[in-house]
DNA sequence: GCATTATTGCAGCGATCGTTGCGTTGGTGC
DNA sequence: GCACCAACGCAACGATCGCTGCAATAATGC
C-alpha cells in the first residue's frame, strides 16, 4: 500500500465532478436504502437480491445494477449511511460520563432488529463490510478520549477502549440472542475507566 | 423391520443422523463441507450457491438441495462442525493459565482466513448462525470456570468472562482488518483474572 | 448372500437473475 | 426559459438457479 504522491487529478477547478447529486438520484438512493433495511428486517439475507430490492424500492432493477456494483457494495453503503447519521457524541464534562452515555447509546442502538440485520448482512457479503459499520463509532470513541486527554486526564488507548466497550457490546448483539442492555453497557464503561490507568495490553 | 430386536445397542448415541449414517453419506457431507470452506476462502459469500458447492464437492446439485434445506442451514452446519471438532480445553492447574492458553488459542484460530469467512457467512445468512459458531466455545469457558470454582477460587460469571475475552477477540477479528495476536489475547485473560473478584456487572 | 430402502444421480422444466442497447425523463448550468 | 447530458425506465437476451419427476446405486438388517 505505497502512498502515492500528491494527486492533483481530482476535483479540478474548471471541470466539476461528473456526478450529479440531484433530487431524483437522492430519492432513488433513499428508496433503495430503505428497501434494503425493510427487506432485511423481514427475510433472511439469503433471499436479498437486486430485483427484489428494486421492486420494493419502486425503481427499475437496471438502476440498482448500474448504481451499485454488487450486493456487497450496496450493503456496505447502506451500513455506512445508517451508522454515520446520528453523530451525537456525548459531552458531559467527564470521561466516565461520556463513555457511559455513549456505550448505552450504542448498546441500545444494537437492540433494533433492523440494525442488527444490516450489520449481519454487511459482515456476511463483503470483507470490508464490517469496517463500514463501526468506522464512525471508533472515531467518536477517539474524540471523547482526546477531549479527556486535553483536560489532563489519563486515558486508555483507542484500541483498548474499543476492545472493552465495542467488543462485548457487538459480540453479545451478534452472537447471542440476548443483547446487553443500557445498564450493562454503562457498567462496561465504568470498568474501563476504573482500570484505564493500569498497565495496558499493547495491540499485537 | 417388523420385529423389535432385543439389543439395539447401535451407535445412535453420538454417531450422527439417526437415519442412515453410511459411508457414502458421510463422504458426501465431508466433501460438501470442505467445498463450502474452500469456496468461502476464495470468493465472497455472495457468489456461494448450491450448484457451485455441488460442483466443487463432486456431487450432484440435487443432493445438496435435498440434504440441506437452505444455504443458511448448510452454513450453520459447516460452522457447527468446524467449531466442535477441536475441543481441547486447557487444564494448566490455575484459572489464569487456563484462560491465557484458551484465549490465545481462540485468537490464533480466528487468524485463519477460512475460519473468518465461515463465521462471516454463517452470521450473514441465518439469524442463529452466530450461535452455531460460539456455542462450544462458551461451554469450554464455563468448564474452566467450574474447575476453578471447585478448587475454591473466586471466578467471574460465564457472561462476564465471555464479554471480556470472546467479545474483544471476535470483535477485532470480524470488524477490523488486524485481528489481535496471541500475546494480546493472553493479556485480556490477565485483565479478567485480575479484576474477577471486584463487583461485576450483572447481565441486563 | 439377499431383500429392503435410504440416498444419490440424471434429465428437464419454469422462474429468476444479471446484463445490454436504446429511448425517455429530469436535474444542472447558461 | 433553454440546451445539455447524467440518470432512469423499458424490453429483450442468455445464463443460472431451484425444484421434481424417475432410475440407479449402495448401505443396512435378516
Amino acid at each position: 500500500m505505497a502512498s502515492r504522491t500528491a494527486d492533483t487529478t481530482r476535483s479540478d477547478a474548471a471541470a466539476g465532478p461528473p456526478t450529479r447529486p440531484g433530487g431524483r438520484s437522492a430519492r432513488v438512493r433513499t428508496a433503495v436504502h430503505r428497501a434494503v433495511i425493510e427487506l432485511l428486517a423481514q427475510a433472511p439475507a439469503e433471499q436479498l437480491t437486486m430485483p427484489v430490492i428494486a421492486a420494493r424500492a419502486g425503481v427499475h432493477p437496471t438502476t440498482v445494477y448500474r448504481r451499485w456494483a454488487s450486493l456487497g457494495d450496496l450493503l456496505s453503503a447502506v451500513a455506512e449511511s445508517r451508522f454515520t447519521d446520528d453523530l451525537v457524541v456525548p459531552d458531559t464534562g467527564s470521561l466516565r460520563g461520556d463513555l457511559r452515555r455513549w456505550a448505552a447509546d450504542v448498546a441500545t442502538d444494537l437492540t433494533d432488529p433492523e440494525t442488527l440485520a444490516i450489520i449481519r448482512a454487511a459482515l456476511g457479503t463483503s470483507t470490508e463490510g464490517g469496517c463500514a459499520c463501526i468506522g464512525e463509532r471508533r472515531t467518536q470513541l477517539g474524540s471523547m478520549l482526546d477531549r479527556e486527554r486535553d483536560r489532563g486526564g489519563a486515558v486508555p488507548t483507542v484500541d483498548r477502549a474499543a476492545d472493552m466497550l465495542m467488543g462485548p457490546i457487538y459480540f453479545r448483539a451478534l452472537f447471542t440472542e440476548r443483547p446487553g442492555g443500557a445498564d450493562w453497557a454503562r457498567e462496561l464503561a465504568d470498568t474501563l475507566v476504573d482500570h484505564c490507568t493500569q498497565p495496558q495490553p499493547s495491540p499485537a
